[in-house]
DNA sequence: CTCCCGATAT
DNA sequence: ATATCAGGAG
């Protein structure tokens, strides 16, 4: 079967059976998503929900965060991990946000790239989650099932997100890549992929699956 | 390619 | 005790 028949197949039945596939970040305004998805980097979302209500609580806005002091956001935000570096980063960004964007967060790709501890996948999260704008996110799990899937030989995830983009109409992107995160979540997990209980097996390849 | 780091499952 | 989870910057 062609790729781009088989991986609308393997979306429209993601889609049923991942019917409100969301992100699962917890978050009330653009400015939150942002913050909680540069926390969500290696680290599982659930914890990341975990430490962000208090967050939250104690900085209400950009400039919160910008003049935060840094040992104590990192006190908030010890138990994601990597607390130094997220920390900086978070207040170097709402820094940027309060000088180049007026304490709000940027709506193009380009822009939000540039703030410090935003990469792509990032990017992409808080566009789509907030303005719905199409966007191929490429975490560990899509990157793991596109491979899997054999929907991409790259390993890249820049080149995954173009392969997937090609693939697919651009009001797919979202739909597909976040039950592709559900997926990879519970059944086509990284260590022993539960292939017997996943419905896309038929029409899957199996890339580097024992 | 290396560094940044805690939490949980095994 | 050790493996696994899970992005971005330099």
């Amino acid at each position: 079967m062609e790729l781009d028949k088989r991986i609308l197949k393997i979306l429209a039945i993601l889609r049923k059976t991942y019917p409100d596939a969301q992100i699962p970040l917890h978050h009330k305004n653009p400015l939150q998503l942002l913050v909680a998805t540069i926390l969500s980097a290696q680290c599982t979302d659930e914890r990341v929900n975990m430490v962000t209500p208090e967050l939250f609580k104690k900085y209400k806005n950009a400039n919160d965060f910008a003049v935060a002091m840094q040992p104590e956001l990192e006190k908030s935000i010890h138990s994601t991990g990597f607390y130094k570096a997220k920390s900086k980063n978070i207040i170097g960004c709402c820094k940027m946000l309060v000088e180049k964007y007026g304490g709000k967060v940027p709506n193009r790709l380009e822009d939000l790239v540039q703030l410090p501890g935003v990469g792509r996948k990032t990017a992409n999260v808080v566009l789509g989650g907030v303005w719905d704008i199409p966007g191929v996110v490429v975490d560990t799990h899509v990157k793991r099932l596109t491979y899997r899937m054999g929907l991409t030989k790259n390993t890249d995830p820049e080149k995954i997100e173009q392969d997937i983009m090609k693939l697919l109409p651009a009001k797919d992107w979202n739909d597909f890549t976040m039950s592709l995160i559900y997926h990879g979540r519970q059944v086509c997990i990284a260590r022993k992929p539960r292939c017997h209980e996943c419905p896309v097996s038929e029409l899957c390849p199996k890339v580097g699956v024992e």
